[in-house]
DNA sequence: CGGCACGAGGTTTTT
DNA sequence: CCTCGTGCCG
């Protein structure tokens, strides 16, 4: 088994020939430019398979990806291949690799990593002790700066002060990072940048790992920032054996400092090197393959390539105007449930992508009106919701007690009587004394101006903390965890403080959170606290997703990146939408445009286009005008129009069922009238009232 | 200090 | 539309 393909003759059968070539070029830079659907990961995985059959201990393999789930699923993919030897792999995200690799190799080992909440906490308490007003310099747009910086590499004390708002900027990055160190913490793209400063100073910690990476792969190269290029710059420099895979045509996070010129350049960035392309795409059919070529043909930044593909012209391309976004919701699921029923296809093989996580409320509510079940990547990420950042606050403690922004989180959580005013006291007998916030609670008494009943409760809470700290050696780390929640008492404040229903919900989540616990338990090999909270703090949406057969998946168009569906529905295709108003603003409409061809490109049989007459954003109707993407893809003619018995489902009948309304509750449907958007609906509540209702508007959802 | 009510404000995409 | 943040009152 773990075998396979130990032949060469077996390659040859199961590649194509640039394929094959990109698999078994030996030693030197090597650049594969991998258009969509054009057997990458294949190429990926099947070339570390080579490399390990040549002998090359698998421990010398360096691959890097950007999501884990990428991750996971080639470490998956190679162990298929050459068996178990390969677990000894670095397959791992850029992030999580650095975070490995400043706790083993840096003199700073139990730190935290920050969220952007956290930054942005730390970015207010910044502009605060400044003085600077939030309205006039918003945090977000502050931070999204300084981030910019540090995937250049940029320190601080080098940040440009060319313009009033950079001078300001560089005042808070200046504090934010101290900040930072004072916490103990980095933020996310510390974690890069810190490895690098690292690899500057001690020599000796690179030259260890040149002895360890003689082969590094990096897949995603298009949607490289500075920062990670020079990482990989640096780790790659010894050997040169340096095999980067991407598609420029799928660069799409230049708002987060990637640079597509990375991936352009680097036939000058490395010398000697053999560059393949893959443009057979196994996927798409002809008609989907045609439309992504042309749309993308628009873009002047890329390298020249037509994709083709053997596979059959297949059915054109839809497109459907619906007047409003309810509409096109309605028309997405009653097609949906048109082509399961008449093509036996199964819910899992339908993918909604839309440009914004906002957009995914009216397919939710459609999809439930119609029983149609789905899945959504994304939104409000499970780590993101108050109970685990919570929970994850006091686990943070615990490993490093100088995280004031965690200690201050929970320090009231469950409710303790502290309020801002103690917080500020203990704040400033800190700084003035010169000791961590934490070392400040626990000294409560010496400060005069906070009264008996409040040095009492944080008496309370820094024994807490305390005890938990010396349980952290005794107890295996699900029952850690499960002491926390206890010793805090912290179910019990939730079911105090929520409605039934919603601390249910809540309780859910932190069960969910423990066997999330359980489950790094049995696979990890380093079990400690430290490691679980790192990569915890390190899991995106993406990487928890599974195909379910019997759900239908609703994700953003830069989750889907990677994933492909045999029906994909593109979804508000407007201008101000997609391309969102904000890239165009910034004059980014090519990385819009390379988002459109990474939508296009996921589909393999069947791809539906929908946009709107008139659409509701920000709780107002506008008119709404096509996305110019719609021009560039040449398929207007083949437009589909409204036609109410193509999308209203039969079942749309609401005679006698019994319904739920957000405002009065339960009720029992006694009459209908009109249909489409006109359909009234007149309920009877169970608290004896009885409205009429415009369905359109009143969201009703059918229990029975 | 905590709870509630209101208002303003904002929603791109994420490791 | 919905959430977050602020401000006031008990």
């Amino acid at each position: 088994m773990g075998w396979l393909i130990a032949k060469t003759e077996d390659l040859e059968k199961e590649l194509n020939s640039p394929q094959y070539e990109a698999v078994t070029y030996p030693n030197g830079p090597l650049l594969v430019l991998a258009g969509a659907g054009s057997g990458k990961t294949r190429v990926i995985t099947y070339r570390i398979a080579y490399l390990i059959n040549l002998e090359i201990m698998p421990y010398q393999i360096l691959a890097v990806t950007f999501t884990n789930k990428a991750a996971k699923e080639m470490k998956s993919r190679v162990v298929d291949l050459v068996g178990v030897r390969a677990r000894s792999m670095w397959i791992s995200t850029f992030h999580s690799m650095c975070a490995r690799i400043l706790r083993e190799y840096s003199d700073i080992k139990n730190f935290t990593i920050y969220d952007d909440y956290d930054q942005l906490k730390l970015i207010k308490e910044c502009l605060k002790e400044f003085n600077i007003n939030e309205e006039q310099y918003k945090p977000s747009k502050i931070l999204a700066s300084i981030s910019r910086a540090k995937d250049n590499l940029i320190k601080p004390e080098e940040f440009s002060t060319d313009n009033t708002f950079n001078t300001i900027v560089k005042d808070v990055y200046l504090k934010y990072q101290n900040k930072l160190i004072e916490n103990r913490a980095y933020d996310f793209d510390d974690l890069i940048s810190e490895v690098i400063y690292l690899f500057y100073e001690k020599r000796e910690i690179l030259s260890k790992l040149w002895e360890r990476f003689r082969y590094i792969l990096v897949d995603e190269y298009q949607d490289i920032n500075f920062a990670q290029y020079e990482l990989i710059r640096l780790l790659a420099k010894k050997h040169q054996n340096i095999c980067v895979v991407g598609d420029d045509d799928q660069c799409i996070y230049q708002w987060r400092g990637a640079n597509i010129f990375h991936i352009l350049n680097f036939e000058k960035d490395y010398s000697q090197v053999k560059t393949i392309k893959l443009e057979e795409n196994y996927r798409s059919t002809k008609s989907i393959l045609g439309a992504a070529n042309r749309v993308v043909r628009y873009n002047k930044q890329r390298k020249e390539k037509t994709l083709w593909t053997n596979r059959e012209e297949g059915k054109s391309i839809e497109v459907f105007r619906a007047n409003n976004e309810y509409e096109e919701a309605e028309y997405v699921a009653s097609r949906i449930i048109e082509l399961k029923n008449k093509e036996g296809r199964s819910e899992h093989g339908f993918l909604v992508l839309y440009r914004v996580n906002a957009q995914s409320r009216i397919f939710e509510n459609i999809f439930r009106r119609y029983n149609l079940p789905y899945t959504i990547v994304g939104g409000l990420s499970f780590y993101q919701r108050k109970e685990i950042k919570d929970l994850v606050a006091y686990l943070r403690i615990l490993v490093n007690s100088d995280d004031r922004v965690s200690i201050e989180r929970v320090i009231n959580v469950p409710l303790r009587g502290i309020g801002q005013a103690s917080l500020k006291k203990v704040r400033t007998y800190a700084i003035s004394h010169k000791i961590s916030f934490f070392e400040a609670l626990s000294r409560v008494k010496e400060i005069s101006s906070i009264g008996k009943k409040i040095e009492d409760s944080i008496g309370l809470f820094v024994g807490l903390i305390k005890y938990l700290i010396s349980k952290k050696e005794e107890l295996v780390l699900l029952d850690l965890v499960r002491e926390v929640i206890i010793k805090s008492g912290y179910n019990s404040y939730l079911r105090q403080e929520y409605i039934e229903e919603d601390a249910m919900q809540r309780i859910e989540n932190i069960e969910e959170f423990l066997s999330m616990v359980k489950e790094f338990e049995e696979n990890s090999e380093d079990k400690s606290l430290v490691s679980f909270l790192n990569q915890a703090q390190l899991i995106s949406d993406i990487d928890n997703w599974k195909d379910i057969e019997s759900k239908v998946n609703l994700m953003t168009l830069h989750n889907v990146k990677g994933l492909e569906f045999p029906v994909v529905f593109l979804v508000g295709l407007e201008e101000g939408i997609f391309p969102h108003l904000n890239a165009l603003r910034e004059d980014r409409l090519e990385e819009e445009r390379r988002l459109c061809y990474v939508g296009i490109t996921r589909a393999k049989d069947r791809l539906f286009i929908t946009y709107t007459n008139y659409r509701t954003w920000h709780g107002v109707t506008r008119e709404s005008s096509p996305s110019c993407f719609l021009k560039e893809l040449e398929i207007e003619e083949k437009r589909v129009e409204k036609n109410e018995d193509s999308y209203v489902a039969k079942d749309n009948n609401f005679m006698g069922k019994v319904v739920c309304h957000k405002k009065w509750g339960k009720g029992k449907v006694i009459a209908q009238r009109g249909n489409g958007d006109n359909l009234q609906l007149t309920v009877g509540f169970v608290n004896g009232e009885t409205r009429v209702l415009m369905n359109k508007y009143a969201k009703l959802e059918i229990i029975r």
